[in-house]
DNA sequence: GTTTGACTCTCCGGTTACCGGAGGGTGGAA
DNA sequence: TTCCACCCTCCGGTAACCGGAGAGTCAAAC
């Protein structure tokens, strides 16, 4: 019923190169069904076929090769579906991400650069509820559902403007702290499930961020360029709010989100506590 | 006009890690502005922001780093435009590819596997024109647009069926010769810009294999299985024979490929110069 | 004035999914 | 027997960085 070959006739059959097949038989994702002890000639069966041919989907489906391991052994059942269903998801998520990329490129490069209002505000301390992680940089979305998920269970009927504090290894490292809180009364009761924690006060240059997130480097380009033109950076991570986020409207373009800088004092450009005025090209 | 800031400062302007910039530093894609004698730091430019937010987007886009220099370098001008159409073009065209790979996975997962009909055939030794290439893989589809519109120019009325001989190498080391044809009569005369080659006759074993190319391996595995199992191969590359293709029908759909697999003789199955019938699950 | 601690530097090795090639054994046909 | 195509196992390299070691640096705090 099923005929044995050689690597390259296997080869011929799958449209898989011998240093594939190689590789897939030194990891132990598709080996060959006997070995000649002495020449160490591989043999593979007819019946492979078919295997290697998913494997070769999955594969030019980018999917890695840990994963691919994964379907493989799962059979043909309902966790096989599972995975591959997933990685389908992953994949369109990273589809529409291109396509908001390619957007955000094209708005960088139309001369018309926005101009970035920056301004000053002295932020007293206060307490809040706060889910404390260490993230990677692109599992932040992710986080943040899970994070603002929970703040939301505890929330009862606050109503106060959301944030979150990145430490500088987030950027740095693109893995390090997060702390995402939620303003609450100093009395507040302590909740399941989420810390209380006090923020410190302090002086901070601020730009709002209108729009989707795509777009949000801009924001922290033109902002972090004007602190370190004008002020004097103070220690401490940065802090983002978001005034108005998803949960509150559909359409990201309507999203709106403070950055916060921490800064020692504001520039002497003004008088009082706050101003909002120096401008610069984003 | 422009403040200069540490690593761990641009890296958080610009949202790239530490790492990342080091390296490009390293591979001058974006060179600090000064970089202290004694102590080595770097010092980047507020003015530099612009720079690295432009490279972060192309990096998103799966741009290689080469790219992202040759666009970086090009300035704001046509040059850059050209490249960046050329890249999207082809992420366009990896999308449409994915696409259809999934569509072929689900048939590839559907219990329902198809028949494959195998029949054998004497072909006799014939003349042709030809284009001969080394070419890889991945880049036999502009390939075939070449080499057939180079046949096609001296086709004049040769109502002939094209076809492409493909070399062992092709397959094994995803790299080989390929050589696209165009049967002629045996007094054909030279033609500028092609060969006029003698191709070999010789038994074949052949599968026809209909619809667009994703699955095309398919048609590859039950054909070679086939000839593992019931013939003895021989030696020369495996042929393609393309009856209907682009240029025929607009629909890939509609395509209709042989596969001819070379083999010693007709296995003693039936009698006759040719039959139609060992079926075989794909 | 020094000490601390955060920040920075340069290697060096590892990651993923293989490719290229060297150096050398095998197998079947002539 | 001899040839030549095929096969083997290393070893190193690729792209675009990440992780960590070991060591130097900077600025503020004591």
């Amino acid at each position: 019923m099923t005929a044995t070959v050689t690597v390259g006739e296997f080869s011929r059959l799958t449209h898989l190169s011998v240093k594939t097949l190689h590789h897939y038989h030194e990891i132990g994702l598709l080996a060959p069904v006997s070995v000649d002890a002495s020449s160490g000639y591989r043999r593979y069966s007819t019946a492979q076929v078919d295997t290697a041919q998913l494997i070769r989907r999955l594969r030019e489906l980018r999917m890695p090769l840990a994963d691919v391991q994964a379907v493989v052994d799962a059979g043909d059942g309902v966790a096989r579906e599972e995975r591959l269903r997933t990685h389908l998801e992953r994949m369109e998520q990273e589809l529409q991400h291109t396509r908001d990329v390619v957007v955000s490129l094209r708005e960088l490069l139309t001369p018309g650069q926005p101009v970035l209002d920056v301004e000053y505000r002295f932020i007293p301390s206060f307490r809040a509820y706060a889910v404390r992680g260490q993230v990677v940089r692109d599992e932040i979305g992710p986080w943040c559902e899970f994070a603002f998920g929970r703040l939301d269970e505890v929330a009862g009927d606050i109503r106060a403007t959301a944030g979150a504090t990145y430490s500088d290894e987030f950027f740095t490292d693109d893995v390090g702290e997060v702390v995402s809180f939620l303003p609450v009364a100093p009395d507040q009761a302590p909740a399941d499930g989420v810390e209380l924690v006090d923020l410190p006060g302090g002086y901070f240059a601020i730009a709002v961020h209108a729009g989707p997130m795509t777009d949000f480097d801009r924001t922290y380009g033109g902002l972090g360029s004007h602190v370190a033109e004008y002020c004097e950076v103070a220690p401490g991570p940065i802090r983002e709010l978001y005034p108005i986020g998803p949960g509150d409207v559909p359409d990201p373009a309507d999203y709106r989100t403070e950055v916060c800088w921490p800064i020692q004092r504001i520039p002497v450009t003004g008088a009082v506590g706050w101003e909002k005025n120096p401008t610069l090209k984003g």
